[in-house]
DNA sequence: TATGAATGAGCATTCATTCAT
DNA sequence: TATGAATGAATGCTCATTCAT
């Protein structure tokens, strides 16, 4: 049996053996699930197992969920932080420092210590996974993003910085690259930050 | 057609010749895999589908692989090209150039037009592959990198401009972010080679 | 899904009556479940599609009936007329008439335009529904009937008759058969009334 | 558990454990399905029963014939006789006899005793089934019935001898009346052929 | 009493893999 | 050696039914 690399470690929650609540037995299945396709993957995860992540049965994902499409949906749902361009104005190092913080060097407890980003990319051979995808990378970050820069080729800049940091983070979490894994997030920024100005400050050279 | 052409031809389809020696059988049967698992993944290929495109039986797959999972390790793997340190010197940013193209530009035939190291994160949550993956891009691409690069901090550098171009590819043949997706080579290069020289040339000015 | 042809309109009626008592509950249940059943058959009707038009929870079912069966049973009871032997006495030829209509040309609205004959023919596969089907049509229209025909095959020749109603009735609404299907009640008496009294009249030569 | 009424018998044949002869399991689960479909209808037969009959693995329905669906089509499909207006040229109850016997009296021993026709309207609320039955009762027997009989309502009169026969099976087999089953196959063709002459013979009074 | 949360057996179907030939 | 028949565990999902509240 060559799949036995599968991850089979318990809950490593489920709390109180909580019966009869809808609410408590909808959000530890969310929780399991989180975890679970945070470690393993969309196609990797079964509902039986989730489900006894949970402690209850499986048919439950299907009465609050509908499908196990659907509990992913929602399980690697995030309210987007609305920290680019709102909130109190600063600059613009500042705002990719949080977001080198958030995807890169933060700890997602409830994705198993990986962004959501990061977790949706691992299943994004799904079409609707890639979907979710797209809209929380595109339309969510980087137009706002796109916004705050300016110049003609606005788009292309944030793309690139949006693609610097999701690149830190598949290096940090899904290769493991011996430098960026030991980095400190200090360390870190200063560079972050240097990139970040130099396809923010106009050069008068367009050289490239 | 890559920038530097280093994919050695074989036969596009292979369709009628029926008898066939065990090289060929071998052959048609890993690059059946090599489409299949780009386009479609690890887990959304399966045996009898890679089997039936090589006109062969699937147990086939077992007798000369061992395994699904084998034949993945032996399908994706191509040997690293020399060009980064290796070759006629040039200046750090050709280097790069040709990595740009290479992993987000270039177009890879045998890989359904994406660069294999693309099409290992699509199925990267599988332990196996990400620890090709790692092999890859760590002892492979970066190393070569880093020992380029001068200065203390040279691996974490050198990882970042790594990210900095997996990103890119992510963005544009997972994500498939408009800007990136749009973007011609020219428009694009100019830009990373400004962010690679930020990484590139020291700076008097040590401020992040 | 090959099984969309499944109606799955909602209940036309029982809109808003919130509280009810304990015989409108009920009736509401054999009502949506009687429609059910006579569209979909006993297995393509869920116990829970049956509630939600009652506009009640599905442990209800199993509070009043018991089964899901049971239900069944008691859904497609209605009280044999009495119009055969008894009433006003008539022509045998009249009687028939009368039963070719019910049987086979009646709308039956509460069984959604059919007879609950048919409705349980469509059942039958089901022991349960077999022994109520065979104690309402035996015991109910084909002994009386059997009573009023003379002679020593009195039972095989109701049954003939029976046969051949309960054959038309199957022909139109299960099998769907071009010329039964447009023809008129008129139409089809006159063939009918031929062919009981062939059963009926007694035949000086025993002919086949 | 109320669906205790399902039939648990063993096959009754499972002759050898023939193995690794694909005809001879093909045919192993055709003549298993036919006996199931035939006694507990499509709903009520699991293919896992079908292949435990069989003595196989259930998965071999799938490989072998596609789905369940289509075992099904392939296991009730039979070759419709050509007895009707092809052969040798005989009176119309002559053939009228041999379809009496045919349908009600036959010992369809592959089909648990009743005739293909009355097994599919057992599970003729599956459209497939439906659509199954139509083709073979109207296009099949009914078409050529109605090409023998002259006059304008041929057709109707062709469904009408259908529907008699049809419904006497339908007596027998499904809802079990004594009289029928009782009788005798010459002493019903007495009377039947009598009412098929009934709507054959040209009467000068149209009187119904 | 009535609600609805929970259950667990069951469903058809797919899959990588093995084994007889 | 190579074919393809056979396997069995696992998949997502549905259902009638029970039980705590």
């Amino acid at each position: 049996m060559t799949y036995a690399d599968r991850m089979t470690e318990a809950a490593p929650s489920a709390p109180s053996p909580r019966r009869r609540d809808r609410a408590a037995t909808r959000a530890a299945l969310l929780e399991a699930a989180r975890l679970r396709f945070s470690r393993q993957g969309f196609d990797g995860t079964g509902v039986r197992e989730i489900a006894a992540d949970a402690g209850v049965d499986a048919a439950l994902v299907f009465r609050y969920f509908g499908s196990k499409e659907k509990l992913y949906a929602e399980a690697v749902h995030v309210e987007i932080p609305q920290g680019l361009t709102d909130g109190p104005p600063r600059p613009l190092t500042r705002v990719t420092d949080e977001l080198l913080y958030d995807v890169v060097f933060g700890d997602w407890e409830k994705f198993d210590g990986e962004h959501p980003l990061l977790v949706m990319l691992r299943s994004a051979h799904r079409p609707a996974v890639r979907d979710q995808l797209r809209d929380r990378l595109c339309d969510g970050y980087l137009r706002d993003f796109a916004e705050r820069l300016g110049g003609g080729d606005a788009a292309l800049r944030a793309e690139l910085i949006g693609a610097l940091l999701l690149g830190m983070g598949v290096m940090r979490s899904v290769v493991g690259s011996p430098a960026l894994t030991e980095a400190t997030f200090d360390e870190t920024r200063l560079l972050v930050a240097r990139l970040v100005r130099t396809l923010t400050e106009p050069r008068a050279d367009g050289v490239g």
